[in-house]
DNA sequence: TCCCAGGGGCATC
DNA sequence: GATGCCCATGGG
């Protein structure tokens, strides 16, 4: 008999935009998604978890396939801030429908939430990945990264990844990345990051300790790698911190430039003035208007 | 063919 | 601090 731990939706959830954004027709690697249901593999502690999650009168459904819990609360934790369970949303919903061009967002994408990437290393290392290349052969060289160095379990013959431990990617070749097509300068980058995490000269703790939000996007951008975009990038799926906008990102002016009538050159001075009425709120707005490309 | 993708480093002025 | 160039591949 399997475990299966029960989460009731909040008010303003919705499951579908969730299996939705995981899937987006991209190839990603760390999940499997179906029309109303996903797989995916996640480190809990010390223990490596296989989950099956569904929805079921407005309950998340989350089925441990591979083992057992004694105590199911950090699970719960875990998948509430993985999906940002525990926000309102009325305010950002408030803010959007004073805003004529944007109104329209909070009633066709409702319930979607803001899906994290928990592990600070994935998240940076993964922005490394996406610069300036489209997002299909992204996908594709992240698969390459975690199939070869990533920790995985097999169940009825097939293989569940883990992203690569900043340990086993720190030890890696800048060769052995070329040979999997990734850049010169990224395959530095990433085992350059993979060296700092396992050297313990960075965490995800150790940046939270920080003073201030502007502290910790400095603190990021020392990394050779780490710009603007990825700073912030990075600080709002990892610690969904709501003030970061990824300035310069293509697919933002891309939205900007079609619901607000933005400049294709619009200057970050351009960018924020959109965002100034929604102080507190960016990180949504900015990934609404994502979703709002698709 | 050319340009652009969920950018950033580096040289140069 | 602003600008130009390079990186790597794939899709339009």
């Amino acid at each position: 008999m399997k475990q299966v731990v029960k989460i009731p939706f909040p008010d303003f959830f919705s499951f579908q935009e969730c299996l939705w954004f995981l899937d987006r027709s991209y190839d990603d690697c760390l999940h499997e998604v179906y029309s109303d249901s996903l797989l995916k593999l996640i480190r809990l502690q010390e223990q490596i978890l296989l989950l099956h999650i569904w929805e079921e009168d407005s309950t998340l459904c989350v089925e441990i396939q591979n083992t057992n819990l004694e105590d199911p609360a950090p699970l719960i934790d875990y998948i509430q801030d993985w999906l940002d369970m525990s926000r309102d949303l009325r305010p950002f919903y408030k803010l959007l429908k004073a805003d004529k061009d944007l109104a329209f967002l909070a009633d066709k994408y409702v319930g979607f939430r803001l899906i994290t990437i928990p592990d600070l290393f994935e998240a940076l290392v993964w922005s490394i990945i996406g610069q300036q290349i489209n997002l299909t052969f992204a996908y594709k060289l992240k698969r390459r990264l975690v199939e070869n160095f990533g920790e995985y379990i097999t169940c009825e013959e097939k293989k569940y990844y883990l992203f690569p431990s900043p340990e086993v990617l720190a030890q890696v070749q800048i060769e052995a990345l070329r040979a999997l097509q990734f850049s010169q300068r990224k395959s530095e980058y990433i085992t350059g990051i993979a060296q700092l995490f396992s050297g313990g000269k960075l965490s995800h703790q150790q940046l939270a300790q920080l003073e201030d939000e502007e502290a910790m996007i400095q603190s990021l951008l020392k990394i050779r790698g780490v710009g603007e975009w990825t700073a912030n990038y990075a600080l709002m799926k990892s610690f969904k911190m709501m003030r970061c906008i990824p300035f310069g990102d293509a697919g933002l002016k891309k939205a900007l430039e079609s619901l607000k009538a933005l400049p294709k050159s619009a200057s970050k001075e351009e960018v924020q003035k959109v965002f100034a009425p929604f102080k507190g709120w960016e990180a949504y707005l900015v990934f609404y208007l994502w979703r709002s490309l698709s």
